[in-house]
DNA sequence: CGCCTTCATGTCAGTCGCTGTCATCACTAG
DNA sequence: CTAGTGATGACAGCGACTGACATGAAGGCG
């Protein structure tokens, strides 16, 4: 290490969390994060290409994680159920405890800029899901309806996990859940 | 009218798409936009509320036209043909010709941020149809599903209809047929 | 016809997100 | 001990966006 203290990282996602969520996103200053975070303003950019993707930095992880839940996934599985499954794998990031994401959701939430990054981050692990597919031997146009059905089915899932309160049940499940009331649904 | 030339609006919505297409999004300022057009930067900001926002004007026109298919749909339509019905209705605001079209979403797919501007747009057209699909009786699980899957029915229809050349059938086709193939891929 | 309200615009100052550039300094390989 | 590496600080600068105030034409009204 340096004469800098490590994790400056670390240490500016959680000043940037906190901020966010006790004066809102627009309110907080880069500034104020670096500051917290005892680096300069400078060196939050170093860290994160602005001021919202320091929110976003897991999303890395979640993608490779589902696309290797579908590289592994059965070879007679349907496309929407090689999706659905790959999905599904992403509980193993979030863990049990809803908490964490539920705060971080209801920042996201708050402000408009953030769900634009959210949505083109949704967008950019439907594209990885398609190609997934589409190395499955998934037709171009199927590969990407099933992909952006999983995410939507992803989508609603994860919005009950991080919800309900009375229940119990893991991510995965209500993914399996929504996925279910998809296909009632295009029927 | 007064002192000023009428139709600022307009103007600034071509001059903005000539230099985006011209120069590249990033490499237009603001105040370029506003001089082709005659006005201030200032003005600009009136009349859109970003740099992004000149491009979407149309958005609620869309929502309006959508919503609207939506509410006269025959009432024994299934939610998921109800709102695909509603977004071929889309067709009658993009007109038969797609080179307009074309041209605005190349300028889109070139940068980050005017699609994340795309995506935020389609979510709420997603929400304005789910809120329809309510007011049908659909259970919101069903409104929302339906909802993102004619979206994405849509998105395919449209993709395919600016893309292809050769291919002379209309918007509202191709829409059935991406949304033939989604209950293929959910079957 | 002249006054007054309205409203789109111009002007100006200022904040903040973000970038390029160069210096610094601890650590490390040789 | 020396040169190189890598994360950081310091600083100047651009451009997006905002708030406040001034201006001048259009239109209503006496």
């Amino acid at each position: 290490m340096g004469r800098w203290v490590p994790g400056a990282r670390g240490r500016l996602q959680r000043a940037a969390m906190e901020l966010y969520a006790e004066r809102g996103f627009e309110q907080t200053t880069v500034a104020e994060i670096a500051a917290r975070a005892g680096v300069t303003e400078r060196t939050f950019f170093r860290h994160f290409a602005d001021k919202r993707e320091v929110l976003f930095a897991g999303q890395e992880q979640l993608s490779e994680l589902v696309v290797g839940a579908l590289t592994d996934a059965p070879a007679d599985l349907s496309p929407l159920d090689a999706a659905a499954r790959a999905v599904e794998a992403s509980a193993e990031l979030f863990g049990e405890r809803p908490d964490g994401p539920r705060a971080r959701q209801a920042i996201i939430d708050a402000h408009p800029d953030l769900r634009e990054r959210e949505l083109i981050k949704l967008e950019g692990l439907a594209a990885v899901i398609a190609e997934g597919l589409l190395r499955r031997g998934v037709p171009t146009a199927a590969a990407t309806l099933a992909a952006s059905s999983a995410v939507a089915v992803f989508r609603m899932g994860f919005e009950r996990w991080i919800t309900d309160d009375g229940d119990d049940r893991g991510l995965e499940e209500l993914i399996r859940e929504a996925l279910a009331e998809l296909r009632a649904v295009t029927r």
